[in-house]
DNA sequence: AGTTCTCTTGCACACATGTGCAATGAACAA
DNA sequence: TTGTTCATTGCACATGTGTGCAAGAGAACT
């Protein structure tokens, strides 16, 4: 009681020694393939349950890989970013990994922080999800023999492995999509995060826009949610001649910016105005909404990352895409040619 | 190149050799309070940033409190769930500790197993947000020296620490906010999930309503998601006496119930039907809903559940509830007397 | 019986860290 | 100069694992 102090978690030594076998022969007992005789074996695992004895995986750790992949994610409420964390930690544990979520601001100096973290807990790979590290950490992360993974930052940092879905598609089909509901008065609803995904969905509708001979209004009322979509739809609706044809860069802008037509200016959708989202959101498909948008398939990203870690970390810094899945609803007119 | 293997992080001995001191040096270079001069606390210093040197905080753990933090949850995605992690990565990361999350489904084998887990990497502390482990396995966490700690679930186990939202008051004041509303055909919108916190909230709704002499009419159509709100909106309205007033016993349910009567059914809320929900999630908030609502104080649970962790684990097992917040939107009438 | 082969087991080391203890050396007072 | 104090530093041990190596035991075969 006075001596016992506070290390109460139970070591193979103790099991060891109520067994009457050598520490070694509890080590192999919980090692696939090990030799260890059928009664060893079984006097290990009766101490074993009788003391509540657990493998230590951070020993363990200590000499092979630790099997630690750590989550560097901001906005954590997001509904599409804790469908991606969801997704992931569900696929890493299936492939046996034990998943760290840092939580941090999405400015690079906490990224920056939480990637050092990342490296104190010896994680065999970070993956990245918000915010853009520097250059230069990344490096340190792969000189150390950690793998470096980006989920949909556009950013082509050297060595680091990158997916994401493929805004550039997207942004195109959204174009074609209203311009077949024959919209002329174009609108982009966007934020003032200038991320890389959200600035090419922009610059991609609006080059395509351009090319078919229409002008586009772009409006960024503030951070990507459902407020500054509503803050938007206010300012669009607000002018003399509003838009009939709306691509909102995330499905939250979307959400809000229906809100707004509908709620504050009697407008009906997709009668008076059409309205296409990106990401696919639950909330998209409620009642309330019915929203076309674009799906990322996070699924699939997710296995792929999962994937990358298998692999033997190929050195040249690669970069996959996958195809935005349009999931028609009715927020958009069918074709009126 | 031949025989360096894959052991790329660089250790405490490398930093010595480089820096010409011992590994002693090193380690007390990085330790708080630890006596080093000047000048070998500069060499030390130049030679771990040349070479990326991060302290081991897995083989620190081994010695001392691990400070991880495992978080058992399941159904991340739900905007509740996703919250509440929001806020526990938040002020964990606060408080310095480090944080797993097992994503299990809530099926209390899957808890179990993930509790394991939480053994095998010497958590200092496990947090379950979802379903209910079986009590030997909680005791295992205790004789280990690991505290247990529960949210959200009435589960009254033995040296567990216990916090959670009051959910009887929630119901009952949901109850009297209908009543003063003038609702007389009341009725209750729950999930097949028998979860202790939702049939809280529908027992003593029920209870109320019986004592003021008034009859509640009971809907639980799948799973606590909008789908089975929607679903149960079709159903109370689909008989030819349809509810005046309904509690839904999560916001989720509420807003595809006020979906369906909306929708489907031309009605008026709050002219025709009133309907309270609980939770407060962010979706309740926005314009095509504006639901009147009781808010689970998020932030100060997951403050009292870091500060748990501070405390010397008290044995007694204790149960700290939280007051639901009354949120006032346009879903229920004025009082109508 | 003697030889060979296989299976099992214990010792010792490696992994990366923190720290008690003793030794070293410098500064300072007498 | 000598004795004392104090900061600094290195050695060695502890933490809990996995595993190579050699030794031992028993079985099978000649």
């Amino acid at each position: 009681m006075t001596d016992l102090q506070r290390r109460p978690f139970v070591s193979a030594r103790m099991v060891a020694e109520r067994a009457g076998v050598s520490r070694s022969a509890v080590s192999r007992t919980f090692t696939d393939g090990a030799s260890v005789s059928e009664a060893t074996r079984r006097k290990v695992l009766a101490a074993a349950g009788a003391l509540g004895y657990h493998v230590n995986h951070l020993a363990r750790g200590l000499r092979e890989n630790s099997n630690i992949v750590c989550l560097v994610v901001a906005d954590l409420t997001t509904p599409i970013r804790a469908g991606l964390v969801d997704e992931l930690t569900r696929k890493l544990q299936a492939a046996s990994k034990i998943t760290m979520v840092i939580n941090t601001e999405s400015d690079d100096e906490s990224v920056a922080t939480a990637l050092r973290q990342t490296l104190n807990y010896r994680a065999d790979a970070t993956i990245v999800l918000s915010g853009t590290p520097p250059a230069s950490l990344i490096e340190t992360c792969l000189a150390n023999g950690q793998q470096v993974i980006l989920i949909n930052r556009a950013d082509h940092l050297q060595g680091s492995q990158n997916l994401g879905v493929d805004n550039a598609m997207g942004a195109r089909e959204a174009f074609f999509l209203l311009q077949r509901a024959g919209c002329r008065r174009l609108a982009v609803v966007t934020s003032t995060a200038r991320t890389a995904s959200l600035l090419q969905r922009e610059d991609v509708f609006v080059e395509a826009a351009r090319k078919a001979g229409l002008d586009v209004a772009v409006t960024r009322a503030g951070p990507t949610t459902y407020a500054s979509g509503l803050e938007a739809g206010r300012r669009l609706f607000g002018r003399s001649d509003g838009p009939d044809g709306v691509f909102c860069v995330t499905d939250l802008l979307a959400l809000g910016f229906m809100d707004a037509a509908r709620q504050e200016f009697g407008l009906r959708i997709p009668d008076d105005v059409c309205v296409v989202g990106f990401d696919d959101i639950e909330q998209g498909g409620w009642e309330s909404y019915r929203l076309t948008t674009f799906a990322q398939p996070l699924a699939a990203m997710a296995d792929h990352a999962v994937d990358l870690l298998a692999e033997p970390h190929a050195w040249g810094s690669e970069r996959k895409l996958f195809e935005p899945l349009p999931v028609w609803r009715r927020s958009v007119r069918a074709n009126s040619r």
